[in-house]
DNA sequence: CTGTAGTGTACTTATTTAGGTATGTTGTGG
DNA sequence: CCACAACATACCTAAATAAGTACACTACAG
């Protein structure tokens, strides 16, 4: 699925979650203080990250995006393993960008 | 939490999964075909939903947000119920949008 | 400790989005 | 069938983002 297809079917699934509380457009957009615009590019699958929340809080939708944002929590004691250090950069190598690097664990 | 504070941490969790890989935030811009300031963007909770979606992609965690995009599938016996029609527009009362509560003199 | 890649901040210009408004089409209730 | 709210499309101006480039700071490998 293309970027844009996804972006679509999020647009999609918005007008879907709308229309299943019965609101229009004007009133999420008023409810979630964004301009009637915003409601129709999101639901054409574009506009700003920051409007899209605004609008997914009106829907009372934001909870399905916390398996997202959720992090792996990492035990204190895996911690000791890692000598307390999280990483902060990326690299490590000397040798510079090597486009394609594996990713093992 | 604020819509900004929710910016943020998608933010923080696109740089925590970059890090995690050990990509630099060039490599994944270059990968993501986006610029290296849409990625800083990012993790700074800024920028296009369609760069979220480009950037989201190249860490491989696009997965993440089907549980989103997944439709509540209404089963043909259902629909049957429904009339086989779905909504296409809100509203269904006929009493137009109260703007704003009476206004008194 | 030192050199340097990785990152954050900042600036310019091009493109996109936001907000406001106007007009035409159509789904829907009555 | 009819009236009208809901929606789509389009245009304008302002604001934000994207791309490119530059520079200062610092995590970190050696």
């Amino acid at each position: 699925m293309t970027d844009k297809a996804l972006a679509l079917e999020i647009g999609a699934r918005i007008k879907g979650l709308r229309l299943r509380r019965n609101r229009s457009q004007q009133q999420v957009a008023t409810a979630a203080v964004v301009s009637l615009n915003v409601v129709k590019a999101l639901e054409a699958g574009k506009g700003k990250l920051s409007s899209l929340i605004a609008v997914l809080r009106e829907l009372e939708v934001l909870d399905d995006l916390e398996p997202f944002i959720r992090v792996p929590e990492v035990s204190p004691l895996e911690l000791v393993k890692q000598q307390g250090k999280r990483r902060q950069r990326a690299s490590g190598s000397r040798e510079p960008q090597k486009s394609e690097g594996p990713f093992e664990w």
